[in-house]
DNA sequence: TAATCATCGACCGAATCGGTTTATGATGCC
DNA sequence: GGCATCATAAACCGATTCGGTCGATGATTA
C-alpha cells in the first residue's frame, strides 16, 4: 500500500476513480481486477503492485469515500442555516463538491449499500453503520418547516429536490467535470418555483 | 424456440422474469447461463434447450420487451388527453399496466440502454431506434400548457417529474424487481402536490 | 413394451479468474 | 561505465467458471 500511496496525486486518482467505477458496475465478485485494470489505464499485474490484493483494494475506496464525504460535511456544514430550500441546497452543494474530484463516488458508495458477496459484507457493514446515519441525521436537524402552505408535505418536497439535483449529476457524460456554476443555476431555479408556490405569501 | 413456445404459461413466465431480472442486473457479458438458470428456477442445460446460445435468448427477451410495451402504447394511447399532467400520467399508467405481468421489464430495458457489449449491441440499436424515440414522440406532442400559473416554465415542471421517478427506480437495490403500483403511487403523489400549486386557480 | 420426451447432473474444451514470476528498461549512485 | 533499485507489463500459474453438450433417468404415450 505505500507503493500506491507514493505514487503521483494523479496517477492515484486516475487509478481510484477507474477501480471506483469497474465496481460499482458490476459488484465485487462480478468484477476482475482484469477489469479494473484496463478502466485504470494500468496493467493487472500493478494492480497487485500497488494493493496486493483485490479485495484489500475494494476496502481501501471504502474508506477513502468514506472519508472524503464525511470531512466535506463536518468541514462545511452550517447548523445555522434553517431555512428549509437553503438547508437541503446547501447540503447538496456539500456532497456534489466533495465529489468534483471523483465523480464515481456516489455511484460506488450506493453500490456497496447492496453487495452481497461474502467475503466483503461484513466489512461493508462495520464502515456503513459508523458514517452514513450520521450524514443523514445532522442535514435534518434542526430545519424549519413552519413557512410552507398548509397540505404541503416537506418530506415530499425534499425528495423531490434530492432526486432533482442527482439528476442533473446522473444526466452528465461519465467523464465530464461538474461545472458548480451550472449546478447551482439549476438547482436555483427548481428551488425558485418550488419556494414561490410552496412557501406562504408572507414569507416571500 | 418452439420448445420454449409450447410451455405452460406460467413456466413461460417464471423463466422469462428470471432471465429479464438476471440480465438487468449484470448486463450482457457478465450474466452467466448458470446465474440465469438459477434465477429462472431450471438447469442450465434446459436454457440451451429452450434457446439454443445465451445470445438468442437475449434477443428473444428484447423483442419480448419492446412488444409489450409498444403494443400497449398503440392500443391505449389516447391523444385526445392534453392536459399536462393528465397526460404524464396517462403514459405513467400505461407503462406500469404494460408492465404489471412482467415487473423486470422496465429495469431489463433500462440496462439494454447502456449494454457496450459488442455481441448485442448492433441488435439493441436497431431495436431501440424503433421504439424508444417514437413513444417519447407522441407522449409529448400536443400538450396543453397554458394551464400554468404566469412565470411557471412547463420544461422545468416535466423535468423535475421526469427526474423524480427516475430517481423512484435508481434508489432501489441492484436486484430489486420494480414495484409498479408503488411507482404510481409515488408519482401521483408527487403530480398532485405540483398540479394543485402550479395550476391557476380556475382550472384545479 | 417400446418409443418419445422433458429434465438435470456431470462433463467438455476454452476462456477467464485471482495472483505470481520474469523480462525490460529507466533511474540514480559510485 | 558498472551496478543496484525499482516501476512496469507480458507471460504465465493452477483453479475456477464459462458457454455449451451429453448421457442417464423417469414420466408419458401409444
Amino acid at each position: 500500500m505505500e507503493k500506491f500511496a507514493s505514487l503521483p496525486a494523479e496517477k492515484q486518482t486516475q487509478i481510484i476513480d477507474g477501480a471506483l467505477l469497474a465496481f460499482s458496475v458490476s459488484g465485487y465478485k462480478k468484477t476482475s481486477v482484469s477489469d479494473i485494470a484496463a478502466a485504470a489505464g494500468i496493467s493487472k499485474a500493478m494492480v497487485f503492485h500497488y494493493f496486493g490484493t483485490k479485495k484489500a483494494l475494494y476496502l481501501y475506496l471504502i474508506e477513502f469515500c468514506s472519508g472524503i464525504v464525511m470531512d466535506a460535511i463536518t468541514e462545511k456544514f452550517d447548523r445555522d442555516v434553517t431555512d428549509f430550500f437553503e438547508r437541503i441546497q446547501m447540503v447538496s452543494m456539500i456532497k456534489i463538491l466533495a465529489m468534483r474530484k471523483h465523480p464515481a463516488i456516489l455511484s460506488f458508495l450506493s453500490s456497496i449499500l447492496f453487495e452481497k458477496d461474502g467475503e466483503v459484507q461484513q466489512d461493508i457493514q462495520t464502515t456503513l453503520a459508523m458514517g452514513e446515519g450520521f450524514r443523514n441525521q445532522i442535514a435534518l436537524d434542526g430545519m424549519d418547516v413552519s413557512k410552507f402552505k398548509d397540505g404541503v408535505d416537506p418530506k415530499l418536497v425534499l425528495k423531490i429536490l434530492v432526486r432533482y439535483s442527482e439528476g442533473f449529476v446522473s444526466e452528465l457524460p461519465n467523464d465530464a467535470v461538474i461545472d458548480p456554476e451550472a449546478l447551482y443555476k439549476e438547482f436555483e431555479e427548481c428551488t425558485r418555483l418550488l419556494r414561490s408556490n410552496l412557501y406562504k405569501e408572507e414569507y416571500l
